[in-house]
DNA sequence: CCCCGGTTGGCAACCGATTGACAATCGGGG
DNA sequence: CCCCGATTGTCAATCGGTTGCCAACCGGGG
């Protein structure tokens, strides 16, 4: 045994942050550090005595436990990582939201990951932070099917609006409101009714496409789709030509970005909304109850969708709160004012 | 090697997640743990052949160094967190999204954290967050000066848009934009402008209320301030009345948000903006140029002060990564046409 | 042929917790 | 009075890296 001289007199070496152990903890009350580990977060294990001893000193000392200390031998980390393609899309916004509440709720920290609309570099970025989280939700992927599953095989994972085989996913019903939809419009006034579409990988896009196509055919309403189209304002702008040559009467958006670039186009040709074109969108996102006219849309619930995505999250890793009020997720019509009755003439 | 053989160290024994770690690349290398640690980041510390050989090794095991061990003996997490009061406030969308970039262009992982507008649970989210982070971005903070004061003693902190003694803080120059907005309104006419401000406590507000002061004065314009009031819609909204009451002609608002909120009760009573009325606003949110009639506003770059606090933070903690693209950050006019001429009866 | 300085790699002690195994202690029943 | 089981607390190994210190090794000059 080589005697470790600097050791006893001096304390521990070098203390980086200075931020209180549970070995200060074990000295001040006078016992072994594994009795102040027991004594916090096993009840019972300790007598009460002993237990109150520690809980003073480590108030005394103003002790905050070390999560990274403490995720090295449990391997639990309570943390939960949201990969979003961009940030500014407004949908992400309530997702985020729902899964932080739900989240924090637990007790976990949630992270919050770019990847910006890279599939490489979101990857990269989850290689990164797959030791540091005990899950991961993709509220808006760009990544192909098999990187996912090859993620899925090594953390719990959750996708939001994108279902695929062995991978937990969370979407919103969206026929009630599609649904909704078509019966608004057919019931003001409209037979024919253009879908622009989103990218043409999307499988929320398709979803929607679907729903439309079976709510606008239950009705009799001739239905068409115009797509591929980036899911932004840009990507309305750019459809509007092909909505216009089309000659629908009303038009259903993929999203509301989407919405508003064909009511901007529109209003630079001189057609009005709606009394020329009644057009549509998804999201309720914010702002839309504003915007000139106010835009008719289908909202999800998208903070539940966070909050049951977490969920789900929390129940594959064997967590559990019950942290999600509801895990019926759906959808409805807000009909404001950008649709209205078919033009009469045009 | 299209015959890669099923990996023969099948089951590595009880391990928890399966993960390579550099013990199993310094297997398969025959060299030493610690020989693997330096040839990983200690450049030129081991020998051409040997790092070649375990870099190779790490790329079969497909390693990927887990920074929750890393950051135990380093003290270093490459962690930094974003605390706001509220995540659906569109003001703290850019600097998210600012800091984000920076962080992860070197190499850093970012935490959000929402405190739910409430100080005390502001202050046990940070209090949790502090030993896995290396730094704090204070976004939109509801915490008194001393706490401040007290995290600051704990870990490298910046604030934005709030300025205290010893604490780094980012604020975007609020004269040139105010100034460009009250010469617009002078140039419209108007003679008497009216400041809805924002909370009581804010620091920004105050710095909003001070430049509008002292250019209004500049030109000879009579002002005052009507708050606090709360930073949303309804806090516009609620505030409409005493503006009105006031008989200014022009008003600006806290932010996009209590402008929102003017212009739909002024809406409701049938007061037209900008005919009888010019309101405008801070920050240039989302949607603000979709909104009718489209939101003059002065638009900060939310996304360089997140950048800049970012840059900072590095500074602080030595890290040496140019991160920001500029330090200087100001606010400019967008006109649009929430703004116009004096009504010439009222 | 030996010595020397510079490389290169290994050993072992940490970082701050957790936890299985075990020892000490205590009270109570026989 | 002794033994036994239950309770309480201690020891030491462990998670996955990092790093100071030192030994082995290298080639070259004297």
């Amino acid at each position: 045994m080589s005697d470790s001289t600097v050791d006893s007199a001096t304390g521990r070496r070098g203390r980086k942050s200075g931020a209180p152990t549970i070995y200060d903890i074990a000295e001040l009350a006078g016992v072994n550090p594994s009795t102040v580990s027991r004594a916090l977060n096993q009840p019972g294990r300790v007598s009460a005595a002993t237990e109150a001893r520690i809980r003073a000193a480590a108030a005394e000392l103003d002790f905050h436990i070390n999560p990274l200390a403490r995720a090295l031998p449990t391997g639990r980390t309570n943390t939960l990582a949201v990969v979003v393609a961009d940030i500014t899309n407004p949908v992400v916004f309530g997702i985020i939201r729902g899964a932080e509440r739900a989240a924090s709720r637990a007790g976990f920290t949630l992270i919050i990951a770019e990847s910006q609309e890279s599939g490489s570099l979101e990857a990269a970025t989850i290689d990164r932070l797959i030791p540091s989280v005990d899950g991961i939700v993709l509220a808006t992927t760009r990544l192909p099917d098999d990187e996912i599953t090859r993620i899925a095989a090594r953390k719990p994972l959750v996708t939001i609006n994108r279902a695929m085989d062995g991978v937990i996913s969370v979407a919103p019903d969206v026929r009630p409101g599609i649904t909704q939809l078509v019966d608004h419009l057919h019931g003001l006034g409209h037979r024919t009714v253009a879908f622009v579409s989103g990218p043409g990988r999307s499988w929320i896009s398709e979803r929607r496409w679907e729903a439309l196509l079976d709510a606008a055919r239950a009705l009799g309403m001739s239905v068409f789709e115009i797509g591929p189209n980036s899911p932004t304002i840009e990507g309305g702008v750019r459809a509007f030509e092909r909505v216009e040559a089309s000659g629908a009467t009303s038009v259903v958006a993929y999203n509301d970005l989407v919405a508003l670039g064909l009511i901007k186009a529109a209003r630079e040709k001189g057609i009005d909304v709606p009394r020329d074109l009644s057009v549509a969108g998804f999201d309720d996102i914010f702002g839309a109850e504003f915007i000139s006219p106010p835009l008719t849309t289908v909202r999800a619930d998208l903070l539940g969708a966070g909050a049951v995505a977490v969920q789900e999250l929390f129940r594959k890793i064997g967590v559990d709160a019950a942290v999600a009020d509801s895990e019926e997720l759906t959808t409805e019509l807000v009909a404001r004012e950008s649709t209205g009755p078919l033009p009469t003439a045009r």
